[in-house]
DNA sequence: GAAAGTTCCTGAATCGATTCAGGCTGATTT
DNA sequence: AAATCAGCCTGAATCGATTCAGGAACTTTC
């Protein structure tokens, strides 16, 4: 068909082509300045001509470190996470690092699955928004020297490095919030809850119904899934109450959820929000603003989360010996039309 | 802590485990048919007791191939693209394959940087979402063995497969949507134009309007980006026109302008849509049903394109001398309240 | 019973980049 | 002039999975 190689190039023929040793190739590869600056020019030029790009397998294998991460969402579709894993790509670029992506849609076969493989894959380490408890499983990937560092998740026992929202003090401020503004029969919806954040978040709520100087009443809705639809249904779920028994303000664990319960509400006018129910969601992503009724979220540096996340990890790739640390950033309230008529 | 060797078991150490020579071992991973049950059991058994995980870096070494598979998207934050991965992912997880992820956020430096990178890792084959003209690159890749299938873009000179959705013709049915529902001044939203499908859309916006049995106007706004900021951006820029000189339509390049647009437009009320001006997106993402104003869109079957488009590729990797094969999806009209008030 | 097959297994060679002990050259010191 | 040293280079050994020519043990065929 056309030009170019069918073969690729090895550092041999590089070499050969230079007329030097795969030893100096090698050198100019990985500390040009050991090398004397004619034979840097020469392999340069040998490796432009010949199209050489350099055997990551090989590297690897011989106990050279990878240049790639693995990322274990929860849930690939939110928004949040795309924002965490654009932070650690961010960060990854500034160091040649490349990110082996998978989602495992809330389910622990897969969590599995993508472990399984990125340990066949010896990356450089993980990061991972996990769904269950997964110590056990990250205890073996680092006596393999492969790290590991929690994202959106604070770790419990504190033997892994985790970059978390404090989720607890979230669901306070968000409760306290619909409090100050006069509501009363607030529900948390959210689920399910083996993961961790949700739980996290409607204790938080709950402390706030305990510290507030009125009874304050938290009820339960739980969903199976945080996405629209599962919000959707939700709603669908809480207009089918006599309407006495409807509360007045819903917290919904994510935005996704809010967002659903929110277009399920309003439909045809049944419910206005916020005048008879206001809604405040977790995460303030992109859309909760322009939403039918802008959103109120508790806004996370999705970002910086992903950033952090990923500079932790790289520190403690390249140092195993270093202690495990637990970064907490504080989520922020964001105010909207949702609970603020 | 328990058992785990701090140093990972290698296939002889398992050989050694179990009896055997290191070829059975490999046979009972790779052909198990041809192996002994007896043999199968021991070393399934030594694997287990080692915690046995294949080496991925000296398997592809040896001319074997990779498990894992490039994706360069456009923009990694928009939904559309993250349903695309989603599918990817599916069909992936099926044949036991990988994602390697990169976001180019439209941008030319990126998008090669992680070419070089899946290259260097000697992927399985790369998808593509190209911002640019990448056939060159391509072209490279393919001399090195590595299949690539391009997305949402389809391939003029048809040599490599793409699977995308027909964006003409998309572009046409949203305008003509937008002519029987009483608009005659048409503005479409969108840029830069050195993204194919805007220019496809466009075309497709022009055809409509030339059919049209009524003089139809189609006024160009172009954006720098095809994200929410920029929409709202030039929704702004509409504001500050005198009335008369407001389009009735907007047809938005993409959902994430359209929601931008719809944002910056109906705020404090200064525009009713539909009534004074209509809006229509394209993607329908899964916001758009959610937005202030219900989204009218463009439908494309996302989960869809990344499925094919994955499965496309495996069988191009498997059989280099297939030929390209374009496959093209038919969007679909989704009418909402932003067009039928 | 010899020849010809089967079935299953062995172990050395291989892939390509890296590393490192050792060597060569020319400059500097004694 | 010998000894020492710095600077630069060489090339064999190494990593771990796969492959394949060769061979042992056992059956079947004539």
């Amino acid at each position: 068909m056309k030009g170019g190689a069918p073969v690729p190039a090895s550092i041999r023929d590089v070499a050969q082509r230079a007329g030097v040793s795969v030893g100096t190739v090698s050198n100019v590869l990985n500390r040009p300045d050991e090398v004397s600056a004619d034979s840097v020019d020469r392999v340069n030029r040998a490796i432009e001509e010949l199209g050489y790009v350099r055997n990551d397998a090989a590297r690897k294998l011989r106990g050279g470190v990878s240049s790639t991460v693995g990322f274990v969402v929860l849930d690939g579709q939110n928004p949040f996470y795309t924002d965490v894993v654009r932070g650690a790509e961010d960060e990854g670029t500034r160091h040649n690092i490349a990110i082996l992506y998978g989602n495992t849609d809330e389910d622990h076969a897969r969590e599995k699955v993508y472990l399984d493989l990125f340990e066949e894959q010896q990356v450089r380490g993980v990061l991972i928004a996990p769904y269950g408890d997964i110590t056990a499983r990250l205890q073996r990937l680092r006596a393999r020297g492969i790290a590991a560092v929690l994202v959106d998740r604070f770790s419990g026992d504190g033997r892994f490095s985790s970059v978390s929202v404090d989720s607890v003090r979230g669901g306070r401020m968000a409760v306290e919030h619909l409090i100050d503004t006069g509501r009363r029969r607030i529900a948390f919806v959210g689920g399910p809850f083996d993961i961790r954040q949700v739980n996290d978040r409607l204790a938080g709520a709950r402390v706030a119904a305990e510290n507030a100087n009125t009874p304050v009443e938290i009820e339960v809705i739980a969903t199976r899934a945080m996405t629209v639809e599962e919000g959707a249904a939700a709603g669908a779920r809480i207009l089918t109450r006599p309407r006495r028994d409807w509360p007045d303000a819903l917290f919904a664990a994510n935005d996704l959820l809010a967002l659903g319960l929110l277009q399920s509400l309003i439909v045809d006018g049944r419910m206005l929000v916020p005048q008879e129910i206001a809604i405040i969601g977790f995460d303030d992503i992109p859309f909760a603003a322009a939403a039918a009724v802008p959103l109120s979220s508790m806004r996370q540096p999705s970002r910086m989360i992903g950033r952090t996340a990923l500079r932790i990890l790289l520190e403690e790739a390249a140092d195993p010996e270093s202690i495990a640390r637990q970064t907490v950033f504080q989520p922020e309230l964001i105010v909207r039309r949702s609970t603020s008529g």
